[in-house]
DNA sequence: CGCGGGTGTTACCGATCAGTAACTTCCGGA
DNA sequence: TCCGGAAGTTACTGATCGGTAACACCCGCG
């Protein structure tokens, strides 16, 4: 039938690519391996020969999302000497990443497995943390007032707005999710000296 | 083995809370009909001869708890006269929802069901919305400068909130949500006159 | 040339899935 | 008392699930 992806060369990366974006599309609960097997162009055998168990391909799935995300900040930072700037760069990007109409792999993944020993909510925790902790020193860097609470107030916006967007669609409160987080900084780093 | 819940008399009732409860516990795709049934201290016809079908529960399901939270606003209308006052009893309360391990039962509805076809992501859709509207009508009693953008921010506040619970944990971003969702309510009320 | 590792193929396992049929049992109301 | 509807019970369907065994194949490297 419909097989997606002959790119990557390796079938592992076809794998990956292919379990990837029928996460997205089904949910990682709403599809089986023999499907993701066949849209990577390969099969079973081959699949379970490099990932164990359909868990662990998740968690690789999500590991391998979080490489992704690094290499954006990565470019972003290279791009943005200015912490303010890079920081404004990042509510633009993250603004686009919402428009995605499935929003933030991991943390659907956390919704979709509540089992809280599941190989892949380790790694949803670990790079949460990071992503939040990395938001506040750039936040500090960037002069905001209390940058712990801008962090979080960012934070708690860019998830919202990529949860929204799937429940409600583009038409709600995710689409002013610029506006409201640039207004957040605005206020917390302009407000910097009357402390 | 565990039945759950001789609580309520009718089946139907008992079968939509043991429905509600299993589908936090383990995700909607996460548990069949079977174990719904058992958990419900009945039998798997009984549930099909009151739901048609495994979608149409999951949508009963999420309709069950629209009149929760619809019944909750009302408790608090009645409760607080004042619409800021209204308004900041709102963020109390969703604050202490934001605590529960599981967040929103709608939204989560909303991850796991991709399919927009799917008779739940209706019942979702709707509910948002009008969650919304309601709480933008709410911000414009408040006295709020620009309610519809104060709206959207606490809708995203308090949908973020409920998502990071899940994938951080109770001491990420969401901690800081009543501080945050309060700082925006006085900033935006506050300023009413300088517009 | 031959060898070995990565890959493909087929068939299978037991479990579970959503959903249905046919029959019995129970209870309340007339 | 009897009757009817709601509920319980058992057994079943066909499909799909995650995971495995056995074997054929192909290609690069020595």
């Amino acid at each position: 039938m419909g097989l997606i992806c002959p790119s990557g060369a390796r079938p592992r990366d076809r794998i990956l690519d292919a379990a990837r974006d029928m996460f997205r599309k089904f949910g990682i609960k709403g599809c089986g391996v023999d499907a993701i097997a066949e849209a990577a162009g390969t099969n079973k055998m081959t699949l379970y020969r490099h990932f164990g168990s359909k868990d662990e391909l998740i968690a690789e799935c999500l590991r391998d999302q979080t490489r992704v995300v690094a290499d954006l900040w990565a470019k972003m930072e290279a791009d943005n000497p200015d912490p303010l700037d890079l920081l404004k760069a990042w509510v633009k990007a993250s603004a686009m990443a919402s428009c995605d109409s499935r929003g933030c792999d991991l943390a659907n993944a956390a919704i979709e497995l509540p089992d809280e020993g599941h190989p892949a909510r380790k790694v949803v925790e670990d790079f949460k943390r990071a992503q939040r902790d990395r938001l506040a020193d750039l936040c500090a860097r960037a002069g905001a007032r209390d940058p712990e609470v801008l962090a979080d107030t960012l934070s708690l916006l860019v998830e919202g707005a990529r949860v929204s967007r799937q429940s409600v669609g583009p038409e709600g409160p995710c689409q002013r999710f610029s506006r409201v987080a640039e207004a957040a900084i605005d206020n917390a780093v302009g407000a910097r000296e009357t402390a």
